[in-house]
DNA sequence: CTGAAAGCGCTAACAC
DNA sequence: GTGTTAGCGCTTTCAG
């Protein structure tokens, strides 16, 4: 190849290689109303020929960049593959394509640093996957650029939601372990230290679907705050199993939070299911594992993430629809870690 | 919030406020010669008062838009995130940003489409990971944008390499299986149709290396190949435990190929590491997993990662650059899925 | 239905 | 050391 890159092809090329103007050219690349049916050929044939691809940073400069956005808190956690597919999948035959943020789950700092890099580059529309920044800052990015958030409850007129029923996911599992004949049944959450993400996070209203599900079997709620990480779920698991009256099921908030559990629990000599059940949520692909066989709620990860991708694509047609809230409801996926308790 | 995006604050902004021409703005953004100190805190200060930040799309538009692609193969495989961490480690305190293709682990095509649409949207570097595409793909790209690529052996003129000493990797658990008393050691290997990547691709690599490596020992090779995924780990345990004399050891060239084998192997009625001796490679998050706690092969990913960033940097500053080919050494993790053979 | 031309925000010659 | 200005490639009025 040559050593410096050779120009790059451009509307102009296109343009008079095609014998038209660039403003028919333009028109042809946007689907756009007033290019003849014979101008549109022989743009379609110059562009082929010449291997024309549009700048996308010139086209920033005028609005689209025809580029979304998404930004995930952690890449590790499996479950948010399944989200990513969801979205790709919907955008696919769409002339939109998807760019990951790197996340790197260091706070909110962090987030916020990716978030305003997407926003500086132009990104048409943000998808903010389980964002920790503060109700305020997501309004903010919203009016600038058409948002989704995942993950999020609570309601906003700027941007849209799309949430799995995490009471209900909660509830299935605490319904799972005592249906089984638990009574000692622990919780590990994700440690909320913001007031006002309290009502709003899915490990918060996970943990509160646990305590309301554990009320309504009479059940006293047992919660060790620790974060959803497999370092957490560890830490969490060594505390409960410390106890003198150790429960005898283990809910963790996550599949990443169980995959500690499962480890604290192999180091205590214990056994699982046979001394100790452990229950995980979202149904990531390792808790499919042979060798693990977590049972686990399927969070529809996918369908998540098409939703969102569907309704993003709905704000940046038209920004000023009414916000949206999707919520989808989660299944349990009872495999073998969870069995009743020890006689 | 206003309903529609106020304008955005641009470079002819800060210069009227802060009482300069937009070419020392401009130079004090890019930390470039010839502001004095004075009009440099004077232009700070209105940067920091009106909020501005540059638009990555016009600094597109003239060339550079402090932005790195880094194009994943799988975003599940837990093996990437490490180097990812490696990557933005090292761009940490640059004015550079990290943006992510979706991979989508779906082919040579799709990982085209995201290669383009990231040379589309004028990224300064890019860092292709364990590319499939072929050499003459690579060096185009290469040709376009600065670029290192990760995980392919085999030297080029264009781009710069990371990779990971896969002979050594493959000889570190022969010799681990071997020392333990093995001798019937099979490996499964990902099957590689195209001759022109067999001696690029690292499972191609691992599967020679395993060849070396018994071979030094006095033992016959026994490889059987199906793919680097689950369901081939899962198939190719499958045929070996089907034979008269089945190996006492298995070596999967990757991890995820290890859960695959576990799983065959649970579901066989053997146990391991008993019956069957099992090792990975990778080193991946759940290869460290207490109910799984694979031997593996450690790859220092963040090392790969940061490295890779280096080398881009370099080449971005000086696309003249002679190409540099860095290879990282390997160490073996021995967990408890390895053991002496049964008598 | 088509084309000419203005201008998006920034950088880099070039003049002062 | 500082300011003026010409584009980068595209979209989008506005005339024809």
């Amino acid at each position: 190849m040559s050593p410096s890159a050779p120009r790059r092809v451009t509307i102009v090329d296109v343009a008079r290689h095609a014998q038209v103007s660039t403003t028919t050219v333009s028109k042809v690349l946007r689907n756009a109303y007033g290019a003849s049916p014979t101008a549109r050929a022989k743009v379609q044939q110059a562009i082929a020929e010449l291997g024309y691809r549009p700048s996308a940073a010139a086209r920033g400069m005028r609005g689209q960049t025809y580029t979304i956005g998404v930004v995930l808190p952690d890449i590790r956690n499996p479950f948010f593959p399944e989200i990513l597919d969801g979205v790709t999948e919907r955008l696919r035959d769409t002339d939109y394509h998807v760019l990951l943020g790197p996340g790197g789950c260091e706070g909110e700092q962090a987030e916020a640093e990716v978030t305003d890099a997407m926003i500086d580059r132009g990104m048409d529309g943000l998808i903010l996957v389980a964002p920790m920044a503060p109700r305020s800052r997501l309004d903010k990015v919203a009016g600038i650029v058409p948002t989704v958030v995942i993950g999020r409850h609570g309601h906003s007129a700027v941007y849209d939601t799309v949430v799995d029923d995490d009471i209900t996911g909660a509830r299935l599992v605490v319904d799972h372990l005592a249906g089984l004949g638990h009574s000692r049944i622990a919780h590990i959450e994700h440690h909320e230290t913001d007031s006002a993400r309290l009502a709003e996070m899915p490990n918060a209203i996970r943990a509160q679907g646990y305590r309301q599900a554990m009320r309504a079997h009479g059940l006293e709620a047992d919660i060790v705050s620790t974060s959803y990480t497999q370092q957490g779920g560890y830490d969490g698991a060594k505390q409960l199993l410390a106890r003198t009256n150790r429960p005898t099921a283990i809910f963790a908030g996550a599949d990443i939070v169980a995959m500690g559990v499962l480890q604290a629990v192999a180091e205590a000599g214990l056994t699982v299911p046979g001394d100790i059940s452990v229950a995980g949520y979202d149904n990531t692909t390792f808790a499919a594992l042979g060798p693990i066989s977590l049972t686990s709620v399927d969070q529809a990860g996918r369908q998540i993430g098409s939703n969102a991708a569907r309704l993003l694509l709905d704000r940046i047609a038209d920004r000023h629809t009414p916000s949206a809230q999707i919520k989808l409801s989660p299944t349990l996926i009872a495999r073998s870690t969870t069995a009743p308790p020890p006689q």
